[in-house]
DNA sequence: CGAATGACAATGT
DNA sequence: TACATTGCCATTC
């Protein structure tokens, strides 16, 4: 047992490329789903420096919803680059690249 | 230790 | 679809 953090940097590192996965599909693999909002301060706080794939993460709607202008359009770019269109530049397909990890909370 | 904070979510209009 | 509200909870101050 980790803390809710360690756990989440593991999930991230499980997304595979070309999906994506919203911060609260994140937070209930991690075992809290209404943690959402701590995703979203582990991905701001940890990212670049730890080789997270941050990129893969948007909100429930597939939007990207960063504060951050430069950092909103790198994700942007990534992401097409995987093969996940962007809609009108912050917006992807979910229904259609949403991550479907094959269990349902980890490997417990 | 109490209050503020945030790359969100869910619901209502 | 867009905008406003309210709830949430770990981390920071």
């Amino acid at each position: 047992m980790e803390d809710f953090t360690e756990r989440v940097v593991k999930l991230l590192k499980e997304v595979p490329a070309g999906t994506v996965a919203s911060y609260g599909q994140i937070a209930r693999l991690a075992g809290n789903a209404r943690a959402a909002r701590q995703v979203t301060r582990i991905l701001h706080s940890m990212s670049r420096k730890h080789g997270i794939p941050w990129h893969r993460i948007v909100n429930a709607k597939g939007e990207i919803v960063i504060s951050d202008g430069e950092t909103a359009f790198e994700q942007e770019e990534r992401l097409r680059d995987e093969g996940v269109p962007v809609i009108g530049g912050k917006r992807v397909d979910m229904e259609r690249y949403r991550w479907d990890p094959g269990f349902d909370g980890e490997e417990w």
